[in-house]
DNA sequence: CTCCAAATGATAATTTTTATTATTTAGAAA
DNA sequence: TTTCTAAATAATAAAAATTATCATTTGGAG
């Protein structure tokens, strides 16, 4: 079930981003590659489709959706920034092995902390949002992390 | 109360490095710092000290904290990487737009999260260490936050 | 359709980080 | 204490990541 480009337009459009062929492709390839890439990663993925499209247009495009409230950046360490399209609060884990970043929903595990924040009363601080970021090593770097 | 060079001394032998001047120097700059500075905020603190420190080696004596599990990186969103001395679990606010990051500790959390994961059974991961992302924005840049 | 602010391409420049290699040094062993 | 050696550092250079500039193009409001 692939994001289609009318789907991509509305999106644009709700955040008030003029919907531009860039962005239309950026914005599916970020959804499309899931692993989280970096900006480079998603140049590397349109490059051939979308010659034109310059390294520089996609870190400005994906800057732009961050701002726009479109995508979120994702910190794994060394390297590159990565980004992530789910906007949902979700958390990750990381493993510093192969570098993976893998989404981890949890609704109980949202509301369990996002109580505790509540309760604790921060003040002088609005809270934008909040996700775990849980370090680690795959045992098996070929192997499927199972939750549960 | 800060930390004297002998303390120091004897973290990097704890941790099998050797107490070589500069990782003396750079060690108690991160610690002495707070704010979680970046490599090149480091280097900057002892230049006048240690005109002879390069900046490549405050990043190579940094990622042999890291990797020695004497510091850790924080990821802030923009900009470079920066570090953290303190190696106890804790969190972190982060403001988007000081750019401030600001330790946020709370053993009850700690344990909140902890038992939660464990309780969730992740396999073929096995866990180092995770810590809370809290963004959001200082409302008065000048005042602290305060918690509670 | 026209028009213009906004976005993009095509760089160039900067910033951040890592690599290379000759020299120096901490600390183990004599 | 002195010697010796693997490890660490300085002094670059280079690479990787990111941002800036500015002339040209374009989405979409009117």
């Amino acid at each position: 079930m692939e994001i289609s480009l009318d789907q991509i337009k509305e999106k644009l459009g709700n955040a008030g981003l003029k919907a531009t062929h860039q962005r239309m492709v950026v914005y599916r390839a970020l959804v499309g590659v899931k692993s989280h890439p970096s900006a480079d990663k998603v140049f590397d993925s349109i490059q051939s489709e979308n010659p034109s499209i310059t390294l520089a247009t996609v870190y400005n495009t994906l800057d732009t959706f961050v701002e726009a409230g479109l995508a979120k950046r994702v910190m794994s360490g060394k390297g590159p920034v990565r980004y992530d399209a789910r906007m949902d609060n979700h958390h990750h884990l990381i493993c510093s092995n192969t570098k993976e970043i893998i989404d981890f929903y949890d609704e109980e595990l949202n509301s369990l902390i996002r109580d505790y924040l509540q309760k604790k009363r921060i003040q002088n601080f609005e809270l934008a949002d909040m996700q775990l970021h849980i370090r680690g090593e795959k045992l098996n770097p070929n192997k499927e992390i199972r939750i549960k």
